[in-house]
DNA sequence: TTGACGCCCATATTTTCCCATGATAGCCCA
DNA sequence: TGGGCTATCATGGGAAAATATGGGCGTCAA
């Protein structure tokens, strides 16, 4: 698998350390990045994590702010500013800096999320809260559009 | 055959493995898919599972929410956050996890269901159930359409 | 010294792989 | 056309590999 998929709850032992999914390793290694990117979450308690895929995503956005404008700026120190890359040890784990668990409220265990080309990292109970809410609003959504979502469905690009 | 057509009743054995129709596995393979993707359906107790086609639909769907739109976020996080990608042994069986027995209800057997480029897991029981209820309205819709065909057309033609 | 960190090893599960069996259905051939 | 024969499939179970997790031990730096 060539992206980030599904979730998982693994726990923080004695020295602070987790697991990375093996299948979000995977996903990794294919990018063909070496430890782990991770920066706060702009807008909520979680972390965003991925590889090269996530790094080329962040500049494209600050990309599209002209030079040495101050949105530039701005979006230049929240991003890069406060992201760090984790080292993966043999047994393929990080250990999460304070700074980075404090943003996320992270204490005993962590839930890992596949977004695709990225990933996300919560503490369990708040994704718990945050996968019941989108999952309703897509509930929502879905029946308000049903009908403009089957058309929008691709022709299966094979069947 | 190149779509996934048909239904099959199948039992899990101890250890919570079900095979998967060797129609449905000759689909995947065609189709060039290592494994089986497969998510909680968002609307009903089942799942759904499929391979390229399927995650090519999800993708188009995604993409076509603005990045960094709320409403994107939260489909990324109910689709691809919920969905896993199975592993199909030797003998062409997967393990469902927990997660996933759980939001279909499913404990001993399962039924597969086939619709074209995907298909949907079900718990027996729950599958009749449905197939009852969309036959009834199948048969009303058709029903309305004779007669409005009736009205449209001359008599004599065969419903 | 006292941690923080990198690196190594230990272990209990879980998952994956491999081989075995019974049942069917289709095929070949006399 | 009847009777095996074989290929495929669903299913069962054991063994091996991978994974998550726990802990030890130097090293480097404050």
């Amino acid at each position: 698998m060539d992206r980030f998929v599904s979730h998982y709850v693994l726990r923080l032992d004695a020295k602070g350390r987790v697991s990375v999914p093996a299948s979000f390793r995977a996903a990794l290694a294919r990018d063909g990045f070496d430890g782990l990117y991770c920066y706060p979450a702009l807008d909520r308690p979680a972390l965003d994590a991925g590889g090269h895929a996530l790094l080329a995503e962040i500049e494209t956005l600050i990309a599209g702010f002209s030079p040495y404008s101050d949105r530039r700026e701005q979006f230049s120190l929240a991003l890069y500013g406060t992201s760090e890359t984790l080292k993966i040890d043999g047994e393929g784990r990080v250990a999460l800096s304070d700074a980075l668990k404090t943003h996320a409220g992270i204490t005993s265990a962590v839930t890992f999320v596949g977004l695709g080309h990225k990933f996300r990292i919560w503490e369990p109970g708040r994704f718990r809260a945050e996968l019941a809410e989108a999952t309703e609003k897509v509930r929502a959504f879905k029946q308000e559009l049903g009908i403009r979502m089957a058309a929008a469905k691709p022709p299966g690009a094979r069947e």
